[in-house]
DNA sequence: GTGTGATTTTTGTCTATACATTAAGCGAGA
DNA sequence: TCTCGCTTAATGTATAGACAAAAATCACAC
């Protein structure tokens, strides 16, 4: 039994779906028929169609039977590795360069500074990331003390990076990313020493813990040094 | 029996791990215990462990036992809906602006266009998607002729959208897409009306029938109208 | 010591069955 | 015709047991 009976069920199914074989509304064989189709128990089937219900793949409704799905709004894997290991695996040096930082409370009329502080005070930081000593990204991050109170007495935060830092001592639940192209200002330029409006990919991130804000950061990338990459295929 | 058994056996772990409570490599009880701990049956236990263990959350070695996963490279899901149902969704008019299209050769000194093509000619395709009125993105597309022939006799790609007739008549199995920033070209500028080297976002996307490529499409769109937005989180 | 084979623990798969839950569909009555 | 409740078909959850497969461990021979 090199391949699982329940696993063989499976991929049957989602190759049909896939292929397009079997169109979205499209009605399954109930559990019964699939059990007698491949010669094993309910259970075994019911695995099967679980696990493509998880997927996304198909819905369920009792009484109604199983559907193929409705083609969901695409979507697509996209990494998120931290930068120093990517760095690292291209071959080139990482380097952190702390540019400074400050604890201060939030800005009243920013919803979303409030909302993140959630009653206590900010922890602000800015920083460059650097791959053979020329600056790839420039950082800027807000982290709620409240969530994190572990950042005041936090004298590694700007060894490592700010980002490897938080992911080893505050695991999030959820997270929201933004992606834009946007022109660095004069300032942002001096500091990526790129020319004055030269485009760049902006990648902000809000993070969650269970519904409390952990995190704000904006991430500014010199536009023709870094791709992100998304994937989408090939379950498993 | 509001939440099933293994639900709250599953949501117990998730909890504990993601709290950090239990720390990557640390050791999960066995089956057996836990079945004890929680009073039902083996396939119980199985089920709840078997959901985290697709969700990535821990590692299962057979007489070793059960571990708590080290931090994946973090990945995220990318929505990539099609451009139409997404403007439209904003309360905007969409349109498509065919720019002009025509059958051709793959170059040869191209790679890509040689592996695309698989032998035969490419199906070349330029134009316009419209918010309003307003050029938000400009779309180049290639679409290989021996994958999608019936691309030959489509009157109707230009009068919705490429993206959304080759998702309706060739579905796909993989796709990789590719994000970066970068400056409009002249030509660019002057199709998306905005100045010359504006920041615009760059989509590149490849997909495949089962190992077959099927297009290759670039989408730029104006930098400060359009974001790309990924989500992490809530394990349905 | 060092490999090598047997042992045993733990997970992986599967069966057969039972009862719960949901909602589609039907029929009776207003 | 509409509504209410009943029946019933389908999925959802759970049980208890069986055997398979992998791999850590141990014992033995060299």
């Amino acid at each position: 039994m090199r391949q699982p009976l329940h696993e063989r069920i499976r991929s049957d199914f989602e190759a049909r779906i896939l292929s397009g074989e079997l169109a979205p509304g499209d009605r399954l064989p109930i559990e019964q028929e699939l059990m007698q189709h491949y010669g094993c128990a309910r259970m075994t089937v019911n695995k099967a169609l679980s696990a493509l219900l998880s997927a996304g793949l198909i819905d369920r409704r009792k009484r109604a039977g199983t559907f193929v799905a409705r083609p969901r709004m695409h979507s697509m894997v996209l990494d998120v590795p931290d930068l120093p290991s990517q760095i690292r695996e291209r071959g080139q040096a990482y380097a952190y360069e702390p540019i400074g930082h400050r604890l201060r409370p939030p800005v009243p009329s920013l919803d979303d500074e409030m909302q993140l502080a959630g009653g206590g005070d900010l922890f602000e930081l800015e920083g460059l990331h650097l791959a053979d000593g020329i600056p790839l990204a420039l950082e800027y991050r807000l982290i709620s003390v409240q969530a994190v109170p572990d950042i005041s007495d936090a004298t590694d935060i700007e060894a490592i990076s700010p980002g490897s830092w938080l992911l080893k001592h505050v695991p999030w639940t959820e997270a929201e990313t933004r992606i834009s192209a946007l022109e660095a200002t004069a300032e942002e330029a001096r500091l990526l020493r790129i020319p004055q409006r030269s485009a760049c990919l902006c990648v902000e991130r809000r993070t969650w813990r269970s519904s409390d804000r952990i995190t704000y950061v904006r991430q500014l990338f010199v536009g023709n040094s870094y791709d992100l990459v998304a994937r989408f295929g090939a379950t498993r």
